[in-house]
RNA sequence: GGAUCGGUAGUUCAGCUGGUUAGAAUGCCGCCCUGUCACGGCGGAGGUCGCGGGUUCGAAUCCCGUCCGGUCCGCCA
């Protein structure tokens, strides 16, 4: 507390107070966290954000707490001397002194808390988010609260020595139903027309370059109306980033030193190294994921592979040795990777892998094996089908080294890919490989500009439609017709190849942050509206307003925007972005504590005009 | 939209293939205790086994439905 402003209620925090305090009379203001009585004498330790400090009420005061009885997370005012403590515990800061307690003041009282107050709660979840506001007074939560304000602070300092200035962008602005679901506010003045809440300010900052101001930033609330996971809520907080007169390489600079700036500030890390840069082929090649770890090795040994996929890739093996039973008689892909030292696997281990890669969210139909054995000698689950000369040969093509376990995968490619990546991650984490305190960043390049939809039939931007194609790749979109002729021969249409001007930013696997160097002609603008099936009118009806700008003088500019939420919680070495958001929502987008969403009254639907016609 | 796990004391959980007085730990209450800090000792209260229906002589347990929560797939940057 700094000693110059007027306090009221107390002139120390419970954090703060040591021997060089000795005989000070103090007043204190916090919760009780826990009374111990002892006859005559009674301890309490009080809490408050900085920490705890222990009461003592000796006899006389012992006998007013008799009087008024304290219970847990009571607010109590306590005035006492500063005493050192007879047997002092070295476990709090404060643990060398206690106050003696001359006079006390219960400010209020508190009903019995449904779950302790402690860093190993006994509170279950939902009891923890429907009692949110006792859940905050949690050291742990709290923690994540101060690291969630440094990262943020760390994020501000940084981009205004860059330059940048925060713009506010409004949140109720027009429903343009382009990837995501919006989530949509009803106006009352407009009947019958709805607001759209922003997924990101996208086109704000994309406009704030067209008006100058070529470094903009903002950390801001953006919503989605989709499910939700672990690490996903219908509202989150994105660093939304733009600058313009920029190459890709200006914003991987920039935003590099960002993250390694959090680093520095929040967890005291010098990031120094390079930032890995990898294209999304070879992601995909290696890890079977556009957002690899690469704190680790374990890369795929693609033995058998979809050509178009990879175009540019040569086959290791023949295709033909693997049309065999256990590996699903001759799927289009074939993956291994090879796991080090797992070779002394047993049988009930490799059945139990087989098991997981058979659950329905990996989906796999069963999983191969081949132990390299300490004495050269190779055992696999497909003896019957390979000799140990061919095993040998596989073991090669996936780098494997004695003592390696070799795991196989086959399938359709994707699925395949996918289970494969999940198995890599599963096997890094039974292994220890991904330390919580181990920090390693990549950007993932060159994604792929259009994915196909299928229920469509038809293009959809696979990170945003602002998002402009490589330079080398804009022929080819502006000479082909997007019209797909069949739908499984997608990955042969010219398209599936054009390459985007987009980057992700990977931090453990997880991705961080993306974005992309955006289209700044009308004409490109046009040209990627209409591949992705937005006739002259529709363009005009949702994007007009950003089209007519790119006339009066764009400039070149791209950007990015980071995850906030996931990023605290990689920081604080957690996946559970919950744990990160002071009042976060349920994973069915519930607010326990508010129990919102809810109905609302019959006058306000009559203002609005609005009549439900709800089905059940 | 789908898969899957869970719902039993204030809380966290046990209770297997149907028959128990439905338990444990912790929390809570009372008494004892002057150095605890996960205090200790003795005693006590506390349950519509999520809800509805079915099978059965008998259901916390089996079946069907439903609600709620967790995780994942689809979806989503």
């Amino acid at each position: 507390i700094n000693k110059s402003e007027i306090l009221m209620y107390r002139n120390y925090t419970c954090g703060e107070l040591n021997l060089k305090n000795k005989n000070e009379e103090v007043t204190l203001a916090g919760w009780v966290q826990t009374i111990r009585k002892f006859g005559s004498i009674t301890f309490v330790d009080l809490r408050d954000r900085y920490g705890i400090t222990q009461l003592l009420f000796g006899e006389e005061l012992n006998q007013q707490l008799e009087q008024n009885p304290l219970g847990r997370e009571f607010v109590l005012q306590a005035t006492g001397m500063v005493t050192e403590r007879s047997n002092k515990n070295p476990n709090i800061l404060t643990g060398d002194i206690e106050i003696t307690v001359t006079s006390f003041n219960i400010l209020n009282k508190s009903a019995l808390p449904p779950f302790t107050i402690q860093d190993e709660t006994d509170g279950g979840d939902d009891l923890r988010m429907k009692y949110r506001f006792l859940d905050l007074r949690r050291n742990i939560i709290r923690k994540n609260m101060e690291l969630r304000y440094a990262v943020n602070r760390a994020v501000r300092n940084y981009l205004h020595r860059q330059n940048f200035i925060d713009i506010e962008t409004p949140f109720l602005i027009k429903s343009t139903p382009e990837g995501a679901r919006d989530f949509v506010v009803p106006s009352r003045m407009n009947a019958g027309q709805f607001y759209a809440l922003p997924q990101s300010p996208q086109t704000f900052k994309q406009l704030l370059m067209i008006s100058g101001y070529d470094r903009y930033y903002q950390i801001v609330k953006c919503f989605r109306d989709e499910d939700l996971r672990a690490d996903r809520q219908p509202e989150f907080t994105q660093i939304d980033c733009e600058m313009a007169f920029v190459e890709q390489d200006d914003i991987l600079n920039m935003f590099e030193g960002m993250v390694k700036a959090i680093f520095k500030d929040v967890k005291n890390i010098d990031y120094t190294e390079k930032v890995e840069r990898i294209t999304w082929e070879d992601a995909m090649w290696n890890y079977g994921n556009d957002k690899p770890d690469i704190r680790f090795d374990m890369k795929i040994a693609n033995l058998v592979f979809t050509k178009h996929m990879f175009p540019k890739k040569q086959a290791v093996l023949d295709k033909e040795m693997f049309a065999i039973p256990p590996l699903g008689g001759g799927g289009a892909t074939v993956l291994a990777i090879a796991v080090p030292g797992c070779a002394v696997y047993t049988r009930k281990q490799t059945d139990e892998l087989t098991e997981w890669v058979k659950r329905p969210q990996v989906g796999m139909g069963g999983l191969g094996y081949i132990r390299c054995n300490a004495d050269g000698t190779f055992k696999s689950s497909m003896d019957k089908f390979f000799n140990e000369e061919k095993l040998k040969a596989i073991a090669a093509s996936c780098n494997a080294k004695t003592g390696d376990l070799v795991l196989l995968l086959a399938g359709a490619e994707e699925r395949t890919r996918k289970a494969i990546s999940e198995l890599r991650m599963e096997m890094a984490e039974r292994l220890g490989l991904r330390k919580k305190d181990e920090f390693k960043l990549l950007w993932v390049l060159d994604f792929p500009l259009f994915e196909y939809a299928e229920e469509d039939n038809r293009w959809v931007a696979r990170h945003h439609p602002f998002t402009s194609p490589k330079p080398s790749d804009i022929e080819i979109m502006i000479n082909n017709n997007p019209v797909i002729e069949d739908a499984a021969t997608y990955l042969q249409h010219p398209y599936s190849g054009i390459k985007a001007n987009a980057y992700d930013m990977v931090l453990n696997g997880n991705e961080i942050g993306g974005g992309s160097i955006r289209i700044y002609q009308r004409e490109l603008q046009e040209k990627m509206f209409a591949a992705l099936g937005m006739d002259t009118e529709e363009q005009q009806h949702k994007f007009g307003f950003l089209l007519s700008a790119f006339e009066y003088g764009a400039p070149p500019h791209g950007g990015i925007a980071f995850g906030f939420d996931r990023l605290c919680a990689i920081l604080g070495g957690s996946e559970i972005i919950r744990d990160f958001i002071a009042f976060p929502k349920n994973n069915s987008g519930r607010d326990m504590m508010l129990d919102a969403p809810s109905t609302i009254d019959e006058k306000q639907l009559k203002e609005l005009q609005i009549k439900l016609d709800l089905k059940s």
